[in-house]
RNA sequence: GGAGAGGUGGCCGAGUGGCUUAAGGCGGCGGUUUGCUAAACCGUUGUACGGCCAAAAGCUGUACCCAGGGUUCGAAUCCCUGCCUCUCCGCCA
């Protein structure tokens, strides 16, 4: 949520960043709602400073064992009068409030402008994709062969976009992700929070991912929970409502986490293979920053989830998103894309966010520099360090060898209790 | 699932309709005293949204005692609904 007063101050900055985006001027009505809220709320409140006043007026006559019914008489009717106007008061703010969810956040200045993901711009790009002098297989026919993963027994049991690991599948799934949450523990500085998978709708709001964005997530019925679509929801919410002492930021957690997301409108989209799933695993990275570093904390959380990669060694390259394609809650993202041999291109495996103050706003995410200070809100950040199931195909397709088997990178090996090779059961 | 107790400022905690501008304490900040620290003493203390002002400072208004409704001239206080926490019993991985 953009901050109130910076709509009112800079409509035309505001409205630019929607052409920039590629989204329709919804600022038609803002200026006059902003204008009449105002003027009702003045007027409401010069009524109310009359009525405190009056009562305490009331009280002494009282008091004073002297008549008051005349006054309580006008009070009563301007006790009407007040509850009336606050009502259109409040009618026009949830309005303007409505509205100023609705806004996206303003990109930052580097984020280059374009309509969508053919303009974004590549950074930079780590490893040689390798040379097969064979074909190579996608993980859907790869995985099925090697008895480790299962999508017919996953359809009986659950439906369409729902994978079953087994054996040395699920302990891959298992150890990629105790790698992921060891690097970033032991060597990044994160401390790990293993948070609830449901939430109430106040953390999705606080997040962004409501009230626009409902149709993408799973909704549990005769309740207010809703199954997480990212552990950055409920990290992100940890500290909401809260007030941080300035000298521990910036705050640095991970996560692992199961994701649920419904991919509505996604019909068509990588339909095969477990790159979209309903559910899958990801190890996330969350950081509460300063505002003055919070870019400075964007490059280095990049740099801990491409670190996961470079272990692995799976070759890869960084996209810097533009205006077009940016989230709607980011003031600028990184994307980072992981080689696969079977479509000869580079697939997204992470998405590192600076959100700048935009979710603090909503999640009313705070903190103080030194004693007595103004309180100010803080910087947000998170990306995936990394999609463990997307790294899991990464793994399978880039070190599969002719026969159908597939050798295991050594930095996973101790995951794996020594295992060097998977080869078909 | 049954029974009960609660939710007040950064924290503890008083407060059953107007003498509350939310007592008192802790903590924080400023000061006095002090060789230093500590102690003692004095002062001070939140958030949001408006208005005045070129702006800042400042002044000023309103709201905020879990949330949302209601009663009343007037609500932290009374009534209703919801959420959350805790205790005991039952059930349970």
């Amino acid at each position: 949520m953009l901050d109130l007063s910076f709509v009112r101050e800079n409509l035309e900055q505001v409205r630019q960043m929607l052409r920039d985006r590629g989204l329709p001027d919804q600022l038609a009505d803002f200026e006059a709602l902003d204008r009449e809220r105002r003027r009702l709320l003045t007027e409401a409140e010069s009524r109310k400073a009359v009525r405190n006043k009056v009562s305490d007026e009331i009280a002494a006559l009282k008091k004073q064992g002297r008549d008051a019914s005349a006054l309580i008489q006008e009070m009563k009717q301007a006790g009407e009068k007040i509850k009336e106007m606050d009502e259109q008061a409040k009618n026009y703010d949830n309005q303007l409030r409505a509205a100023l969810r609705l806004i996206p956040n303003i990109p930052h200045r580097s984020v280059p402008i374009g309509r969508a993901s053919a303009d974004n711009q590549e950074v930079r790009r780590w490893g040689e994709p390798r040379k097969f002098d064979f074909e190579p297989k996608a993980h859907w026919d790869l995985g099925p062969a090697l008895g480790i993963l299962d999508f017919d027994r996953a359809a009986k049991i659950s439906g369409a976009r729902f994978a079953v690991y087994s054996g040395v599948g699920a302990e891959l799934e298992r150890a990629l992700a105790n790698f992921m949450l060891d690097l970033h523990t032991r060597e990044h500085g994160y401390t790990e929070i293993l948070p609830p998978f449901i939430v109430n709708s106040s953390s999705l709001v606080g997040t962004g991912q409501l009230p626009k964005f409902a149709q993408d997530l799973f909704k549990l019925e005769n309740s207010d929970f809703w199954l997480i679509p990212t552990a950055e929801v409920p990290v992100t919410n940890l500290y909401r409502d809260e007030v941080l002492e300035a000298e521990k930021l910036p705050i640095k957690h991970c996560a692992w986490t199961a994701c649920f997301r419904s991919e509505a409108g996604s019909y068509g989209k990588d339909t095969r293979g477990i790159i979209r799933q309903h559910q899958f695993q990801k190890v996330e990275l969350v950081k509460f920053s300063l505002p003055e570093t919070s870019y400075e904390e964007l490059e280095s959380l990049t740099r801990d989830a491409e670190a996961v990669l470079r272990r692995l060694n799976l070759p890869y390259r960084v996209v810097s998103l533009c205006t077009g394609d940016l989230g709607f809650s980011s003031a600028k993202t990184y994307d980072l894309e992981v080689w696969l041999p079977s479509s000869r291109e580079y697939k997204e495996i992470s998405s590192c966010s600076n959100f700048e103050a935009f979710q603090a706003r909503r999640a009313n995410l705070r903190f103080r520099r030194g004693k007595g200070g103004k309180t100010e809100f803080l910087h947000t950040l998170n990306g995936s360090g990394l999609a463990v199931g997307r790294t899991w195909v990464a793994i399978i397709e880039n070190y599969q060898e002719k026969d159908g088997s597939v050798i295991i990178p050594n930095t996973l090996r101790p995951y794996l209790h020594g295992l060097e090779k998977i080869t078909p059961a």
